[in-house]
DNA sequence: TAGATTGTTAATCGATTAACAATC
DNA sequence: TAGATTGTTAATCGATTAACAATC
């Protein structure tokens, strides 16, 4: 408050910069909310949140303190407000349409997940380079040819491409899909992907988990190396 | 080496615990491993890992420290050794047979995805609660009730739990998989579930990284808050 | 030997946990 | 006012990055 700070600290809490360690923590909290909502429960305490979650309170409140939403000391959140504060913060109040390429096995995994409207998220079109998979439908959804996409691109407005192909051909498919105009790139190819800045790109990496999952699992059956 | 450090250090260190951050990677370098070995090449230094990932080759050669084995200076090491240490490390050498409870949205595509054998794991059976799920099949495996999961657990010998339920049941079905004999649990609801200490839990949260991606795409297309 | 790459140890960075004064 | 809960700041912890001597 009176300790002037290092000046590059101030600037990276001035501008809206996304802390991804708390952001990744609001869909949890967006879920047990809509579940409080539907029980026509109108306040929630940080100390409820946390409780139902099994994590401490401190947290939930650093992390919600981003969305600039204020409560009520001895009472907590307007649930609605908070819900509300969530989706408008992580962009969820509107629907972003999303183009998949690979119709693979994870590929039609994604394809056939209809939970993605909850996280405001929409598969608009798939897209394959094997002829074999070009015309079939994919829960619903029809493949089309991968030299189609920036045409598609077009017609759908979509701003989000998804990546479900094998990890050498990872690279060249951002490539393609920023010339298409995406701005933000899901990628599920276990590889780092290089992009131009104005590009977000996350990957997420399905085999991680479960291989730490495994390790402790084998550690547990046979202790003792 | 002649500073006597922390002792509890030291006994962190001796016994075999897991670094989870560098378990994480383990799943990619055996991926591109693979392609590798698919070309018929030999050997592969970390300098060429890092390279294809897009990483830094002090990781690689750092999370590789682990799995004990050596590689020659200036030539690095030998594909099929570092691929077989890997999979061996993550008990990947052997497929584990898992339990799915829940078949609504994400158990299907958990269900449909055909990639786990990769990675060492088998969905061999498939629980739900509701009546009109049960005896159908879900891509090709027949949905059993919850209620058989004991007696099916110990048919199949299967060490691992899949929880894919809303967030209210899991603690609960977390519960069941232990009398079950189950030791390890990969939970996809987005709760902390508590466990005996034998048993192992990870937890693999898919909208987190959307979350991420979400935000900053937000904060891309409309900057200045 | 010289060049290249390893493997380990130290330094930085970020995220989680703890503490506590401010507020309703 | 008293009790409860917030919101912010400091302390700990772990993971990533950097550096460098040891090795083939």
């Amino acid at each position: 408050m009176d300790q002037p700070t290092d000046p590059s600290k101030i600037i990276k809490q001035a501008d809206g910069d996304v802390c991804p360690a708390a952001t990744r923590w609001l869909p949890r909290y967006l879920c047990f909310l809509r579940n409080v909502e539907a029980v026509d429960q109108q306040c929630v305490s940080a100390e409820r949140i946390a409780a139902a979650l099994n994590i401490e309170p401190d947290r939930v409140r650093q992390d919600i303190a981003v969305l600039g939403v204020t409560a009520r000391a001895g009472v907590g959140f307007v649930v609605v407000e908070l819900m509300n504060a969530i989706e408008r913060y992580l962009g969820w109040d509107n629907i972003t349409d999303a183009l998949l390429v690979g119709a693979g096995r994870l590929g039609a995994a994604l394809a056939g997940y209809t939970g993605f409207a909850q996280y405001g998220m929409n598969i608009a079109a798939v897209f394959d380079i094997d002829d074999h998979k070009v015309g079939q439908t994919l829960s619903g959804k029809k493949v089309h040819h991968f030299d189609r996409i920036v045409s598609v691109a077009q017609e759908t407005h979509a701003h989000m491409g998804i990546i479900a192909v094998p990890n050498e051909a990872a690279q060249e498919i951002a490539n393609v899909l920023v010339l298409a105009g995406i701005r933000a790139i899901w990628n599920f190819a276990p590889v780092r992907i290089n992009v131009p800045p104005n590009i977000v790109v996350e990957t997420t990496d399905l085999a991680a988990g479960l291989a730490v999952l495994s390790r402790k699992l084998a550690d547990a059956l046979n202790p003792r190396r």
